[in-house]
DNA sequence: GTCTATACTTCGATAGAC
DNA sequence: GTCTATCGAAGTATAGAC
């Protein structure tokens, strides 16, 4: 039986602010940080409200998710249609924040089911973008003047899990302080961009 | 000043049945989920002997990442000294729980800054132990029979990132249920194994 | 919409008996 | 080496006043 508790809108002010709060408890302290207190606190509220908003902090990690990647979907989108959409798409990836937020996501995720199922769906919808936009890049540069043709066979979507595999590695490492290897990782990638879409305008 | 309440040995059979208790309810729930009390039910002891051996949870934490990183190094150190160093290191690489814990950990280390260090230290003694064999692969097979030379750069490190960020990425989105394009970045990881060290036996 | 007040649980940690 | 007993802090969540 659902609960009979009153639950606030969506569009209300303040359930954006306890959004934020938990956003900059998140990227700050990681996901185990964020607590009904500790982000009342924030807001400037009484802990209350917290649940007032979300009925159970699994919600509130919810509407976080659904907010972040929605917002995201919105930006990659319109990072593929710029002009040279996968060094657009290269710039979005490497967004700091954005990679601390998907790791913290994904280790709670480990161990919330609701919540896996609901990231599982959005990085499918993140991937399946970055295909749809790739496959029109490669369709378009037929006999282009950048491609080595080399004979070399690196698929398309080989390509896009190369790049998230590398700028999610190097972000993450970066963040112990590791730096042995990444500027060559990071030109490998920046070569095949080159051959695929011409030097970085 | 130092606490002068007792701690006990690290040789301990109780501190060993601990440390495995807290390293299943960290892959099986991440961090977050490892509790004195919660490790002290699964060892079947009473809470206070988790704090007798471990006087804080930090320390807990510290205890399993030196047993399991010490562990993994000579693995790891194994694996580079057989008769296919590159081909046995991809394969350590790709165990399903090293990646999982390496995540936890790192997630971990976002708000714990004494692990962080620890944990910087350990990855920076993996890296440069894999270096070392690579350099020592890549020096006894000049003029080798199985590279292309096809004068495309990369650079032993490079491809050391590159095996990493590869099965750390498909080993988290394979949890998440994704396989979209993973055959594929395996299987450009192998062609230059096999370029680096022929075919696997 | 926001608050006070509160119930209940779990947590980390310690003192001291055995 | 292990336990009982206990403290205080922090967690989630709810009822009901304003």
């Amino acid at each position: 039986m659902a609960s009979e508790r009153r639950i606030g809108g969506e569009d209300s002010k303040s359930r954006a602010v306890l959004l934020d709060a938990a956003l900059s408890l998140m990227l700050d302290g990681g996901y185990a940080a964020v607590s009904s207190r500790r982000v009342a606190a924030i807001a400037d509220v009484r802990p209350a409200l917290v649940h007032y908003y979300f009925r159970t902090m699994d919600d509130l990690f919810l509407a976080l998710l659904r907010r972040g990647a929605e917002h995201n979907l919105e930006r990659q989108a319109a990072a593929l249609a710029s002009d040279q959409p996968l060094w657009a798409l290269w710039d979005f990836s490497n967004e700091p924040a954005g990679t601390a937020l998907y790791m913290e996501f994904a280790a709670l995720a480990n161990h919330r089911k609701a919540i896996r199922a609901e990231i599982a769906a959005y990085a499918e919808r993140f991937r399946q973008q970055q295909l749809d936009a790739l496959s029109a890049v490669l369709a378009a540069g037929e006999g282009d003047p950048h491609g080595d043709d080399d004979g070399e066979e690196l698929s398309p979507v080989a390509f896009l899990v190369l790049m998230t595999a590398v700028s999610r590695t190097v972000a993450m490492e970066e963040g112990l302080g590791m730096s042995q290897g990444h500027p060559e990782a990071w030109a490998l990638i920046e070569r095949r961009l080159i051959e695929l879409e011409g030097p970085r305008r």
